[in-house]
RNA sequence: GGAGAGGUGGCCGAGUGGCCGAAGGCAGCAGUUUGCUAAACUGCCGUAGGGGGAAACUUCUACCGAGGGUUCAAAUCCCUCCCUCUCCGCCA
């Protein structure tokens, strides 16, 4: 095989061989998710693909005898010409084929960086969110005069958010948040970090904000969706679209000793979307903006526990409402409706009185290998048997919460009638004793 | 931003065109010796992929930061990029 490490920025979502082998498998199982994928083309590549490789590596052969032969002789001062000339012509048809196959692998690793991720045998079938399917209800909604208000005239009447003045200094989809807003939005990222990390077991990160473009295609957001993320004009930086870009990709290129796994991290970090495309959804208030606060969860499993350790991390997620006393309820997301990366995907939505619906707050998933093969994340039992393959780890991840959609929760599910809001027990300590926000 | 020095196996470190997948050392593994530990000695000891073999194994290809180039032949020469370090400037 021609060395893939020539290629080695570019990595692969697919193993070419598992792809060309079970390529009518994977179509049929990723038809499921509306995949739009060049099958036949990529069938063909990867067949030209190995034919020339093959002939790359004959020839090459013959090429080092040669070389050999050559140096042998000039040891021996002898003449070397003959060989010199006929290794030429040989050299020179590698260099052809060589130059093909590079079109061809270049071609392959874009296709196949494209083709999102089989989804798991438990995830329903569908076309979009109307397929999800909802396993668990916590709690009840509050009692509440009719209508409710909304989180953005409740937080612009007590005077902690400013949509008006965050539109002058940046422009639409963004908030400011003032005085024991702030406050709040402060209080629930320690109090999720403190929660995570002294009752969960997960290792504190702060990661960088902006990531190079290898980061970006690890985790899979590029290269299919550049045009969600803000990127830098004169750099090839990204902005986080979620601190799952930088903390997945703390382990980029790495083997992991067997022994350290799981291993579990949690972080804050601001997250920065495009939000390109939804264009006149979700205006108001802090529910979709260019930028949002988040605290993340992201584990690194052996593949044999990564469905238990979904559970456990979608849990810990649930964990942060409970203590919020936040009523909610988790689904599975349908085939249709996941992200490309992800295998298997539980939403968890909150109950939103103003709009008595729920909410996605977090979404919590098990990439299995797939971000793992791009990322080059392997693990290894350097304690055990010898010749033990190393192998993909799974990678997982989940909002623990979405900071801005949990101060939203509060504000509208403990509004009082007089427009106050009511700062959840656990929180006030947090809030240095403050036990309600009014004018 | 300016000037310079570097990136070699788990680690240290040699290697300026051929017999180099890479000396030597450390660490590790197996063994000999041994009252135990230690020391000494012997052997093994990178990764990925293809072919052959039931297997131990064997053979081919690639890999000395990444990518391209020169050459019959590149760790070694040339170009581009990335990263690290030192000095200067600037800054929190």
């Amino acid at each position: 095989m021609l060395d893939s490490s020539r290629f080695q920025e570019l990595p692969t979502m697919y193993d070419l061989r598992a792809l060309r082998d079970n390529l009518d498998a994977i179509r049929e199982q990723l038809g499921l998710r509306g995949a739009d994928v060049p099958w036949d083309r990529l069938r063909a590549l990867i067949e030209q693909r190995r034919t020339l490789t093959s002939q790359v590596e004959q020839l090459r052969s013959e090429l080092n005898k040669g070389s050999e032969e050559v140096a042998t002789l000039k040891r021996a001062k002898q003449p070397a010409d003959a060989a010199m000339v006929a290794m030429k012509s040989i050299g020179e048809r590698i260099k052809r084929i060589e130059d093909e196959l590079r079109g061809i692998e270049e071609t392959l690793t874009d296709l196949n960086l494209r083709i999102p991720n089989l989804p798991h045998a438990s995830v329903p079938a569908g076309k979009d969110a109307d397929s999800n399917v909802e396993i668990r209800r916590w709690g009840s909604p509050p009692i509440l005069p009719i209508p409710a208000k909304s989180h953005g005239d409740l937080g612009e009447a007590l005077g902690i958010l400013d949509f008006d003045r965050a539109a002058k200094i940046a422009g639409a989809r963004f908030a400011v948040l003032t005085g024991a807003g702030a406050r709040l939005e402060r209080a629930l990222i320690n109090y999720m970090l403190d929660l995570h990390t002294t009752q969960h077991g997960y290792r504190e990160v702060l990661p960088p904000f902006l990531v190079n473009r290898s980061s970006m295609t690890a985790t899979g957001q590029l290269p299919k969706f550049e045009e969600d993320l803000f990127r830098l004009r004169d750099e090839d930086y990204f902005l986080i679209p979620t601190a799952e870009v930088p903390v997945t990709n703390l382990h980029r290129n790495e083997t992991l000793n067997e022994s350290a796994l799981p291993i579990r991290y949690t972080a804050y970090t601001p997250c920065f979307r495009r939000e390109a495309g939804s264009y006149g959804k979700d205006t108001k208030g802090l529910i979709r903006l260019h930028q949002f606060n988040k605290v993340e969860l992201v584990a690194f499993t052996i593949p044999e526990q990564s469905y238990e350790e979904l559970e456990r991390l979608t849990n810990h997620a649930e964990a942060i409402l409970q203590g919020l006393g936040l009523h909610y309820r988790v689904v599975t997301l349908c085939a249709g409706d996941m992200g490309f990366s992800a295998a298997k995907t539980y939403d968890i939505e909150v109950w939103l009185p103003s709009q008595n619906h729920y909410r996605e707050i977090s979404s919590c998933s098990n990439f299995e290998g797939f971000q793992a093969r791009r990322a080059s994340i392997r693990y290894k039992d350097t304690g055990g048997k010898k010749g033990q393959k190393t192998e993909f780890v799974h990678t997982l991840n989940g909002s623990g919460l979405a900071v801005g959609r949990t101060l939203m929760a509060i504000l509208e599910n403990y509004q009082q009638p007089d427009g106050s809001v009511t700062i959840p027990e656990r929180l006030r300590h947090y809030m240095g004793g403050v036990e309600r926000i009014k004018k």
